[in-house]
DNA sequence: CGTACTTTTGAATCGCATCAAATCTGGTGG
DNA sequence: CCACCAGATTTGATGCGATTCAAAAGTACG
């Protein structure tokens, strides 16, 4: 299940991770429903998912899931570095690949490595802004107008990658999965939407 | 207008900055309506709030102002760091003091300094769950849920500050200002919500 | 083949947006 | 001090869109 193996990382780790933290890196598979980390736990290890999708979630009062974060390539609860415990649940929503960074060597080697701190402070930059576009997103009035949002700030070239269905992107948006499948299928029917492999399509035609 | 002085900053920032960049702070003070930076503007200078409050916001295709962040205390837009541009408007709601300090001289010390780079990805930490609690809140269904959440999260005691009045905090909600005041009527009739000396306060009457 | 899940459609209901208008408030100038 | 104005606050009526509940059809997988 798991792999010590610096050679299979992804680029964007390769080119974020100086290299005495790439050794330390290990690769695991999950499968669907895994649960990576819980809500109060300690945290011990930073992940970042190469395969698959994982999703960050919180559970409201009346006990919905309110997602915080799908990722599919990327950190899992980065801003969890300098945190006594998760605020969240880690969800594994697609079966896939994850790499496990011990944290106590990504604290030694931020404070040891000031290239390696700049670039952590990029990706928080980056991430804070992607917050920001779906804070955005979620004061929007329609679901219609939430969902070509996020194709268009969160799809590359106007497309949209689906993978475990429409299920999982209703909840980003913050709304029900019947109200979502209404908002494509008029999208769709006005031309302003096409779905082929798997991908929603944004654009006129 | 600008005032060159150190020795007036607050404590939060004289933790957080080198004394070579304290030295460089600029003290100004911003009135009603006022911008302090437009859209797509190159970020020169790092913007900390001291008195008074800056909205981030964005402009929909609507016209309808989104707000992607309310400060009364602390940074504005700290993820442009590394931006060419800004991605959104910062307007002064209420009168107040911002402290200014040069871009540049803020990379620089995150590059010279690691103990400087270690407390500004805590601080990049803080924001990126402050904004995953932000779309926590946005994705609620109703009104009065969303209040009390933002009353939770952000008020200290359950005691939340208003000062340009309720009209800044609906939209910080995501919805009209009617429909807030709405909400807090209701919410009062129940005594799950008291306003005293300009504050909400949640807690059974 | 059966089970679990997603997708899809339908109908009823509810909450919020919207439009409208009255009241209150603080600040300005006469 | 008072008249006046701009903005905030508050209440009302109406309509739309999403939720909710329900059920059927499609799909993947063992």
């Amino acid at each position: 299940m798991t792999d010590p193996a610096e050679k299979r990382l992804p680029e964007p780790l390769r080119r974020l991770l100086p290299r005495e933290v790439q050794a330390l890196c290990a690769v695991s598979t999950y499968t669907h429903g895994e649960l990576l980390f819980k809500q109060r736990q300690k945290p011990a290890r930073m992940l970042y998912v190469t395969r698959g999708e994982v999703v960050l979630q919180r559970m409201g009062r009346q006990g919905e899931a309110v997602v915080l974060q799908r990722t599919r390539h990327g950190f899992v609860g980065e801003a969890s570095l300098d945190s006594v415990r998760y605020h969240c649940d880690a969800v594994v929503t697609i079966s896939g690949e994850v790499i496990a960074i011990p944290m106590q060597a990504i604290k030694q080697a931020l404070a040891a490595d000031s290239g390696f701190a700049g670039r952590w402070i990029a990706m928080l930059n980056h991430e804070v802004k992607r917050l920001r576009a779906q804070c955005e997103r979620l004061a929007m009035r329609g679901v219609k107008e939430r969902l070509l949002h996020l194709i268009e700030t969160e799809g590359g070239e106007g497309r949209l990658p689906l993978g475990s269905g429409l299920k999982s992107v209703a909840a980003e948006l913050g709304v029900t999965h019947e109200a979502l499948y209404r908002a494509v299928a008029e999208l769709e029917k006005n031309g302003r939407l096409r779905r082929r492999e798997n991908c929603l399509i944004a654009g006129e035609g």
